[in-house]
DNA sequence: GATTGATCTGAACGCTGGTTCAGTTAATAT
DNA sequence: ATATTAACTGAACCAGCGTTCAGATCAATC
């Protein structure tokens, strides 16, 4: 056996998820190629067939490894009993991991279509639980009376699409720090949920 | 001169848009090729160019087009004077102008980095007008104290991001009309910008 | 220092893309 | 009928695509 410690592959692999993940993210799916990709890593075309099979499980992989990402931190999150507790606590959690990761949030939903249809049903499964767990959390409350709300399913979309939305405008370096940020948005799910709403 | 009366070209011109939008917002710009677009009209790629210098500027021409029609009808609306009566309005026609036009919401989100620079810039311009108006509104219903928010731009962010959010999902042929749809949402961006908040 | 095998190069393959254009078609005007 | 010209075809151009692969390279092992 040769080259087993010190092996580049332990380094070119991780530059190529990496490479491919600033440049989708920068110019689509579907106009980025191989060599911009290679030239990025430092490295020709075919050297990128000894990490991935095809260009589609290159993105495959990133974004199916970015809902395993979030399913999995947020098992590990330990989530209070209280509704409007637990909402504060998943404002804080959504935010601050849809945040630190801009571009994989980017084109988890810009790219969903150039999957194949095995692929996309198997990031659109990942999804769907995500937002059941969110829907399960609104529904909580509303049962409990600490949430108003006119519709459960509804506001569950809305409260996400709100929250998601802020990588669109959100930089580390702006006005805001991430702390206030989700102080300013634990405020306002509150309201949107309905705390404390004239019953 | 000759074939002036029932040329073809009134017919062909907007069928080659028609289609362009259909495919763009199916497959994404650059996965669309112009024999595609072609093919969905009746005749040979060649011929699109009778109507379109080049690809580039069918993307363009839809989302231009897209914007300012959005800017126009705003402009065109009535708007009452007292700030949630005039929340209300806005919800509505947001609603409204973007579910009647899917396909062209999609693409002017998703295919915004396909367009060239100057291109790009031209539309971002008219976006940000419309991101004013919506600032504006949500700032005059502070200072009269009809609306309670923790930040009026970060809200003005968060209202669009949740209307908009509604194209992900909302299908006319789904459980909820449009209409309990606006009431819905006329309902949650109220409580969102704190209408009656305790003080 | 010879061997080994993981890693990468460089060139090629077949194919498809946007775009061009000489030439055909057919509806109108004379 | 003939002339005119908008509208379109069909084929070609060339650049660039994803992918393959025989061979070069070189660090770890013996």
């Amino acid at each position: 056996m040769a080259r087993k410690t010190g092996s580049h592959s332990e380094i070119t692999g991780p530059k190529i998820k990496q490479a491919a993940l600033k440049l989708f993210a920068r110019n689509g799916f579907a106009a980025v190629t191989m060599r911009q990709i290679a030239a990025r890593v430092g490295v020709q075309a075919g050297a990128i067939y000894n990490y991935t099979p095809d260009k589609q499980a290159l993105l495959f992989d990133l974004l199916h490894g970015h809902m395993a990402d979030l399913l999995t931190r947020w098992a590990e999150e330990d989530v209070p009993h209280d509704p409007v507790a637990a909402l504060d606590h998943f404002v804080a959690f959504h935010l601050d991991f849809h945040i630190q990761r801009p571009e994989l949030v980017f084109i988890s939903y810009m790219e969903l279509r150039n999957l194949t249809e095995g692929n996309f049903k198997a990031i659109e499964e990942k999804r769907s639980r995500y937002e059941k767990i969110v829907y399960d959390m609104i529904l909580k409350g509303v049962l409990s009376g600490d949430f108003q709300v006119p519709d459960a399913k509804i506001t569950s979309f809305a409260l996400i699409a709100m929250l998601t939305g802020v990588v669109d405008w959100f930089r580390a370096d702006g006005r805001l720090s991430s702390d206030e940020l989700t102080r300013q948005y634990c405020a306002l799910a509150r309201q949107t949920l309905g705390v404390n709403a004239p019953a």
